[in-house]
DNA sequence: ACCGCATCGATGACGTAACATCGATGCGGT
DNA sequence: ACCGCATCGATGTTACGTCATCGATGCGGT
């Protein structure tokens, strides 16, 4: 069957689409808030967990950086897991300004239950975009997002290996 | 020229779409906070105002079903608007628990910048998406919002005029 | 009329998000 | 060494956003 023709584009249509991504980031929010409920952890708190486990220790800046949750350093986000005992934090030596953060042990034995609940929420999405151009809608919130420093994060994550921070 | 095959989803394209819709609202967000700023309005109070003109008055609990913002009774967001002499809130003479909402004479004076705003952040979609199929990210979004709450609040404002409310 | 239950709107509690400010610290240029 | 400026991390402020609870009110079934 050959793809009709798309129609043009509208501002009806971006109207619509803001919607949908607001309602599927809140949407998405809530149910990862369930599903983390177990855990005792939020979902901005189980992705620094994430980024600290994929990129190692790190300063509070870089890690704001990296992460999607937040902008700016988010100093009390961190601060809710080191009360937690889920991340150590440390003064840096030679830079006396920042501070170094890693993962506790305590926190490493999350990650595999963190990585679970991701890889359920994907499989659920995989379920429901099933027949649709995954590449498409990637590739098109990608370019919504494009120079803005939010998407700069994303790009950093996935597939961007060079110029990352 | 022909599309290329579409390559099999996989789980690290639904991650990278997750945190896509994640950077897009929190982007947009940002961007509609500046642009509201002049009006002394935030997003949420702006979608409030927009929804009782499109749809007149309303009780507390329609426009807590018609509003994706939020979800439960937005008490407190309607509460800023009286506050601000924007919105009317009058209690129910049949239903005495319910509270009929309306735009003040002041709050219509807003309608008409609101839309502006809205329709320049649209149009910048539009820009940042030319070349793909708008209606492809539409859809795909639409059907990972499916039979969700805030998916059927979309919905019910755009194009589907039968079971709205 | 009564009772059980649902709905409505307000409110308390908690954890973000975004922005502004501040003091401490590093660093490049002279 | 010094100065001006940038960076870092903490903190105050404002406004959500979500969940839970509560009292008031309506309603269906008997």
């Amino acid at each position: 069957m050959p793809k009709p023709d798309p129609s043009p584009p509208t501002l009806q249509q971006a109207s619509e689409l803001r919607f949908l991504v607001l309602a599927a980031q809140r949407e998405g929010n809530r149910q990862l808030t369930q599903a983390l409920r177990d855990l005792g952890l939020t979902p901005a708190q189980a992705e620094v967990i994430s980024a600290l486990d994929e990129r190692g220790s790190m300063t509070l800046a870089t890690l704001g950086r990296y992460i999607v949750c937040e902008s700016g350093s988010p100093s009390r986000l961190v601060d809710t897991l080191v009360r937690k005992g889920l991340v150590e934090r440390e003064s840096g030596q030679v830079d006396r300004r920042v501070v170094h953060l890693a993962l506790s042990s305590q926190g490493r034995q999350l990650v595999k239950r963190i990585k679970a609940v991701d890889n359920a929420i994907n499989s659920l999405i995989l379920e429901r975009l099933s027949g649709t151009d995954l590449q498409t809608v990637v590739e098109a919130l990608r370019g919504i997002v494009r120079d803005t420093p939010a998407g700069a994060k994303v790009a950093c994550r996935f597939s961007d290996r060079r110029r990352c921070l």
